[in-house]
RNA sequence: GGGCGGAUAGCUCAGUUGGUCAGAGCGCUGCCCUUACAAGGCAGAGGUCACAGGUUCGACCCCUGUUCCGCCUACCA
């Protein structure tokens, strides 16, 4: 064995062979209480990153934890089409190319984003592979294979028999760019300084008077139908009523009063209405029953002639505007206002501007034909299975935040106005409707019209029940790539077919994702969990933190610190970052990740391999079984410390206290097994041929085996390599049980006598440091103890004691007196029942440093003297404090007294020992 | 505007129902290439637990306020 561990090999050598073996594949009828988990599919654009890495790494702990506990694990992987994500980069593809989708057309487009899928498509799935993700990678789904296109037209068409999904003419929000609806949550708000424009508004019966409206967007108010000033505002209650001349335009609009839209205290008091082109506008026009005149943008948000003519906009003044897009026509405004004197003031303001989430660009509310879920009936059962803990969020601290959007949720704009991704499955006569289609110019789709009456079917009608033709549009619109994934933990599981998957493993057991789409898809997941199955799709929602950069951004491309998953893993092997996101998987914290820690778990990985290589090199002799009382007491000792550990780490994993389970674990390997147990065994060993030795053999084996399956689930290539180079029984660790904690060899009597025993070897390893005495140069060491018991135990240890601490001589007894020749020093130990070492240094010791020790200490002494002084005189504290703490106080006061004394004539002795020399 | 979270060692972070919890890793200092490991060993230095009040016998922990910093959310035109 090499002394540097080499995780590139290893790791790819033991996937393939999990792999091949089936390993990851979960059968219905496998022995076990069922255990699942559905991934959150990735995109098919996506590369891994780090927040991939983190999810994926706490699924596989979960799962191959759960797998080796004996449970029917599976991990069901899929990935995600990623509608308007994936068609960007086609569509950038093919602008390199030279063409464009409209040139394509529908059919040809998509047949080239499949062509791109099958070429790209599989990327994430094999970086997946890389993190040692040990997904049942027979049962890859993707959101738009045969199965579960199928299902999410079913769901489409249950819900709109159900009267849950419906179609018509509303405000949304629409990306210019992607050209495109988009629902709310995928609008992205952002803060920006913009500029408030002050509007000067003349009243039709007396021009010289005028009201002053503030806006930040003033090319709508070409669309305006309204001003609103406030029913208790007394500047302009005698205004109400009379009628306004609309700038730029031929039309009158009326001031109305509104006490929901205006603000008493902000701006100017007086609000346009301009329903066309804001949300909060659209719901005061519906109030006040004012027209909703339609928008002056067209769907690349260009102000366009046709439309601002119906607006009545001046000729002139749209003759200016035409064509121009939204950031254009605003500054053409502007100066058109100022020219003519209505612009009277123009500021700063800091306002929050909605972006693209895919594409960054600013969205225009626009009005549309689109189709939407009626979302609150879907959403009353889901807040009950939260709020009656039928679904457990953990940390729970998201769950307030679950219930307030839910709610408060609106309904859900389903369709986009692209191309890949799930038609929908609504059709219209072409007879019926053909006097009012038209093609849109762009990319030729049929433009439905909002009259026209849609055919919601599982498949293409045959016949139109009106007119009896059998010519049918499908409606041009694909559904919002959420809609998809709301499904998916039973469309992977072959819903709507009842099939034995489905029994098997819905619900699933634990879902693992970011609070980042929490309302994107793990609301969503649960209102059609339970609208279709009638049951939760998951039991425990974990939601973990973001992985930031070492500042604590978060990691993007544009920013251009993103620390690459991939690289990481090849610098210092997928074990090691794997370890590192599990234990820094603090609930509700983020993970402000640097190489610095991953190199420190990297460190870890390669401690475990110099264990393993000493383990080995040590298993040449014969090896010895014995009832355990008659093992080294060394060994029982690592054992009782082992099952500690491996309860804690069990427990933790329960408590998807991914941080804890690794912290305990990391540290009961490398600073109690490595920096103990090896330790203590060698001189054990030494003795080649004993019977000690070769029990110590035994147990060097055992509790090896068990601390690699204890930490497999986190580390599970390095773990699988050692473990299969030494003695193990069975095929693979992936497939062994997880250590359960054995009551049996927990024993506190001998840790205790264990741990004394470790405390005076540090006391003398202490006294080396401060004296700058090699730790070769070996010393006669006396100890002394007022306890028998911890003078008996101590014996018992007395080889082991000198060994580690390199003492020629050890002197062991309740009442040794100092060699009376010698200069020598003590230390004790708060809280052991050691009361002196003491040490005989032969002449080696630097008196001076002795005596700064012993002075510190002392001062450390008092200052805790004085504060234990306080509390037992306090007659409070007595009275009310838990007995065990009250003991503790007492005793450690004792032993702070006795050492203080001690130590106080310790030093009266250097004084005159540096006296008489100096 | 509302909500949530954070402020603990030089850096990154843990800290269980208030009482041996002031901790870890990295970094730093000293001594060691001791046949598992120098990617290591042994020892050490380093913190008024953001600030100010309060509750309590006792507060990093609970309450109130303040100051910074994140994030989510929102209709301040």
């Amino acid at each position: 064995m090499e002394k540097f561990y080499d995780p590139k090999q290893v790791e790819r050598r033991w996937y393939q062979t999990w792999a091949e073996r089936g390993y990851f594949h979960a059968s219905v009828t496998g022995p076990g209480s069922p255990y699942a988990i559905v991934i959150p599919p990735p995109n098919i654009t996506g590369s891994l990153h780090m927040g991939h890495a983190l999810n994926n790494t706490l699924q596989d702990i979960l799962i191959r934890w759960r797998r080796m506990q004996g449970r029917n694990t599976l991990w069901l992987p899929g990935t995600d089409h990623a509608g308007i994500a994936t068609q960007n980069v086609v569509e950038k593809q093919l602008l390199a190319e030279g063409t464009t989708r409209d040139k394509l057309g529908r059919d040809r487009f998509i047949h080239k984003v499949w062509e791109w899928k099958a070429q790209s498509g599989g990327l994430i799935i094999e970086q997946l592979k890389r993190l040692g993700s040990s997904c049942d990678w027979e049962r890859l789904r993707f959101t738009m294979d045969e199965g579960l296109s199928k299902a999410v037209r079913e769901v489409f068409v249950r819900l709109y028999e159900d009267d849950l999904i419906y179609r018509g003419e509303r405000l949304i929000n629409w990306c210019p760019r992607c050209l495109t609806a988009l629902s709310d949550i995928e609008v992205e708000h952002e803060e920006t300084t913009g500029k408030m424009y002050y509007i000067r508004y003349p009243l039709a019966d007396d021009p010289n008077t005028a009201l002053i409206v503030a806006t930040t967007r003033p090319e709508t108010m070409l669309a305006d139908v309204a001003v609103a000033v406030h029913p208790e505002d007394s500047r302009f209650r005698h205004l109400t009523g009379k009628r306004i001349n609309l700038p730029l335009t031929s039309r009158q609009i009326p001031i109305i009063q509104d006490n929901i839209l205006v603000d008493l205290k902000f701006g100017t008091g007086a609000v346009k209405i301009t329903p066309a082109h804001d949300f909060n506008d659209e719901a005061a026009g519906k109030r006040h029953g004012l027209p909703l005149r339609t928008s002056i943008l067209d769907h690349h948000a260009h102000l366009l002639q046709n439309k601002l003519r119906a607006a009545r906009v001046e000729e002139s003044v749209i003759k200016e505007l035409d064509q121009l897009p939204v950031p254009k026509a605003r500054a053409k405004i502007e100066k058109i206002l100022q020219e003519r004197g209505f612009l009277v003031k123009l500021e700063d303001h800091k306002m929050a501007l909605g972006k693209c989430y895919r594409c960054k660009t600013v969205v225009e509310p626009y009005l549309s034909e689109q189709w939407f879920v009626r979302i609150k009936p879907l959403a009353e059962p889901a807040i009950k299975a939260v709020e009656e803990r039928s679904i457990r969020i953990i940390p729970e601290g998201w769950i307030n935040n679950y219930l307030g959007w839910m709610r408060d949720i609106k309904d859900w704009c389903i369709s986009r106005q692209i191309w890949w991704g799930h038609q929908i499955p609504a059709w219209y006569c072409y007879s019926c409707n053909k006097d009012s289609l038209l093609r849109r110019s762009t990319d030729g789709e049929w433009m439905i019209p909002s009259d026209a009456k849609p055919i919601v079917a599982r498949t293409k009608p045959t016949v139109c029940e009106d007119c009896g033709t059998h010519d049918f549009i499908r409606d041009p619109d694909v559904l919002d790539t959420w809609f998809s994934s709301a499904i998916w933990p039973f469309s992977t599981l072959g819903w709507p077919d009842q099939t034995p998957e489905l029994k098997t493993f819905y619900p699933t057991s634990t879902l693992v994702t970011g609070f980042d789409i929490l309302f994107f898809w793990v609301a969503r997941m649960i209102m059609m969990g339970l609208k279709f199955m009638g049951q939760v799709p998951f039991q425990d929602v974990y939601i973990h933190a973001l992985v930031r950069d070492a500042e604590g951004q978060k990691m993007s491309k544009s920013k251009g610190n993103v620390i690459d998953p991939l690289a990481v893993m090849d610098k210092y092997g997928t074990d090691a970052l794997r370890f590192t996101l599990a234990a820094m998987a603090s609930p509700g914290r983020d993970i402000k990740l640097s190489e610095e820690r991953i190199e420190g778990y990297r460190n870890f990985a390669n401690k475990l391999w110099n264990a393993a290589r000493f383990i080995l090199m040590n298993l040449e002799g014969p090896r010895a079984e014995a009832p355990w009382a008659d093992r080294p007491i060394t060994d029982r000792w690592i054992m009782s410390r082992l099952h500690r550990c491996i309860g804690e780490v069990n427990r933790s994993l329960e408590e998807y206290r991914f941080d804890e389970a690794a912290n305990t674990v990391y540290h009961f390997i490398w600073h109690e097994y490595c920096d103990w147990y090896l330790e203590l065994s060698k001189p054990v060993l030494a003795e080649k041929d004993s019977l000690k030795a070769a029990l110590t053999r035994t147990t060097l084996v055992e509790s090896f085996e068990a601390v690699l399956r204890l930490l497999h689930p986190f580390m599970p290539f390095i773990t699988e390599e050692i473990w299969q180079a030494i003695p193990h029984a069975g095929e693979s660790i992936m497939v062994a049980p997880y250590p359960p904690q054995e009551k049996t060899f927990i024993d506190e009597a001998i840790e205790q006598e264990i741990e004394g025993s470790l405390k005076v070897i540090a006391g003398i390893r202490e006294i080396r440091g401060a004296q700058a005495i090699a730790p070769s140069k070996e010393l006669s060491v006396t100890v002394a103890t007022p306890s028998s018991v911890f003078e008996q135990s101590l014996r018992n240890q007395q080889t082991l004691i000198a060994s580690l601490s390199t003492a020629g001589t050890l002197i062991i007894g309740t009442d040794i007196k100092h060699p009376a020749s010698a200069a020598t020093t003590s230390i004790v130990f708060p809280g052991g029942s050691i009361v002196e070492v003491g040490v005989d240094l032969a002449g080696l010791i630097d008196v001076g440093k002795e005596k700064a020790r012993i002075e510190k200490r002392l001062k450390e002494l008092t200052a805790q003297m004085e504060q234990d002084e306080k509390k037992l005189s306090n007659p409070d504290f007595v009275a009310k404090v838990p007995p065990d703490v009250l003991k503790k106080t007492k005793v450690r006061h004792e032993e702070c007294r006795a050492e203080h004394a001690k130590l106080t004539s310790e030093l009266q002795r250097l004084r005159t020992v540096a006296g008489g020399a100096g």
